[in-house]
DNA sequence: ACCTGAACACCGTTCAAGT
DNA sequence: ACCTGAACACCGTTCAAGT
C-alpha cells in the first residue's frame, strides 16, 4: 500500500498506453467495431487526440494492442490439468478463443486482420505457440508440425469468425435462436432448382449448437492429423 | 451488331447497377480495400454521388454485390470433369476460391463479412451449395451434411483469409517469398523461453507453398469427414 | 516529457433541384 | 425515372503551442 521508493504519483488518472488500450477495449465491447473513434476515446479519457497520439502511433496500432490484450487473457486462462490429453488441451484452447470472441464481438474480424496483415506481430505467434505445442505433444512427425498447426488455426479462425453475435443482430434485439431461425427461413425460400442442398440443410442449420458444432469441426481436423503419423515410417 | 427490335440506346455510358458494381470491383482490385470511395467511384463513372445512391442503397450493399459477382464467377469456372471424384471436385472448388482471393485481395475480408453479417445473402448459400453437393456425393450420412459442409467451409475461409497478398506487402514491393522470409526471421527472434514451437517452425513457414499447404488442410478435413461414415451403421 | 485543441483533408450520405 | 452537386455530420491525423 505504501508508495515504493518515495516516487510520487502525479495524478491518479494520468494517461498511459495501458489505460488507452483498456479504454479502447471497453469502447469496442460496448459500442461495437465502429464505436472506436478518437472522438469517443478522447471524451472517455478526458483529453485531446494529440495526447493519445503521443502514446500510440495510429488507430491500427491501437486495434492491434487491444486484440493482443484480449487474446493473451483468453489463452492464459487455460487451466493446466495434468490429466488432460493433448486433444483435450487443444479443444480447451480453441474454446477459450471461441468464448473470447463471444464476449468481444469485434475480435473475430481483428484476429483475421492481425493474422494476415502482421503474422509477425504478437497475436499470431501467441496462438500458433499455444496450439503448436499441443500438436507436438500429439506425436505428429516434425516435418508436419507447421502444416498440422496451420490447419487447426485456420479452422479455428474461420469457424469463430462466423459465430459472432454481430451488431445487426444486437440492433434488431434478436437472440441467436431467432437469428438462426431467420437464416434458416431464408435458406428454405431459395430456388429449389439452384439450391437443393442448402434448402435440405436449413433445418440442421436452425437447430445446430454453435459450440458443439465448433468442437466437432476441431475433431475432424484432429482425426485428419492423426493420419499424418502413418505417413512417416 | 445491329440494334435489336428498334430499341434506341440512350447514351452508351448510361448508369446501371451492373456498371456501378463492375466499376467498384475494378477500383477494389486496383487500389485495394480502402480505395473504394464514393468520391473515386463518381469520378470514374463521371457522375455525382446521388446517381449511385439511386441504384445502390449504401456502401455495404455495394460491397456485397461486388463480392457476389466475383464469387459467382469463381464458382462458375469449375469444369465438370465427369471422371472427377467428389474429393477432387471439392479441391477444385476450394482452389477456385483460393485463386479468386489471390486475384482480388479484398475478397478475403469481404467473404468473412458476408458470411457472418448476412448468411442469408447470396454469397454464403452459393459457397455452401457448391461444397455441400460434393459432401452429399461423398456418401456422408444425412445427419452430418451440415456439420461436414460447415467444417470444410470454415477451414476454407480461415485459410484463404491468410493467403492474401496484402497492401502492406504491395506497398513495400515485396513478393510473397520475401514477405515470408521476413515473417520467418521475426519468428526466429522471438523469446526462446516463451516461443519454442514458433521458433522451431519458422523454417517450415518460410519454405511452405501456399497452395500445397492449403490442399493438405482440405485433405485433413476430408479424412475427418470420411470417419463420419462409420458412425452410422 | 507530456498534453492541448484548433485545423486539415478526407469520409458516407442526404436532399432540394433539375431533366 | 433518373441524375446533379452542394451541404452535413462525421472521420483519422497533424502540429504549433503550451506546461
Amino acid at each position: 500500500m505504501a508508495s515504493r521508493a518515495g516516487k510520487e504519483k502525479r495524478r491518479t488518472d494520468a494517461l498511459s498506453r495501458e489505460r488507452i488500450v483498456e479504454a479502447a477495449v471497453e469502447l469496442l465491447d460496448t459500442t461495437g467495431e465502429g464505436g472506436l473513434t478518437f472522438r469517443a476515446l478522447t471524451e472517455r479519457l478526458a483529453t485531446g487526440p494529440g495526447a493519445i497520439y503521443w502514446h500510440v502511433a495510429n488507430k491500427g496500432e491501437l486495434l492491434a494492442a487491444a486484440t493482443d490484450v484480449v487474446v493473451a487473457a483468453a489463452l492464459a486462462v487455460e487451466p493446466v490439468e495434468s490429466a488432460a490429453s493433448p486433444q483435450d488441451e487443444i479443444r480447451a484452447v480453441a474454446l477459450g478463443l471461441f468464448d473470447a470472441i463471444d464476449e468481444h464481438s469485434w475480435l473475430a474480424t481483428q484476429l483475421a486482420v492481425q493474422f494476415s496483415r502482421s503474422p509477425s506481430g504478437s497475436v499470431a505467434p501467441r496462438i500458433i505457440e499455444s496450439i503448436g505445442r499441443r500438436v507436438q505433444a500429439l506425436g505428429v512427425p516434425e516435418g508436419s508440425w507447421f502444416t498440422a498447426t496451420s490447419a487447426l488455426v485456420h479452422y479455428i479462425l474461420g469457424a469463430t469468425s462466423q459465430y459472432v453475435t454481430n451488431s445487426h443482430v444486437l440492433e434488431a434485439e434478436l437472440d441467436r435462436g431467432e437469428f438462426l431461425g431467420d437464416v434458416a427461413k431464408a435458406w428454405e425460400e431459395l430456388d429449389p432448382a439452384d439450391y437443393p442442398f442448402t434448402r435440405a440443410v436449413a433445418g440442421q442449420m436452425r437447430e445446430h449448437d454453435d459450440r458443439e458444432q465448433f468442437l466437432i469441426g476441431i475433431d475432424l481436423v484432429l482425426t485428419g492429423i492423426a493420419g499424418l503419423h502413418r505417413t512417416k515410417g
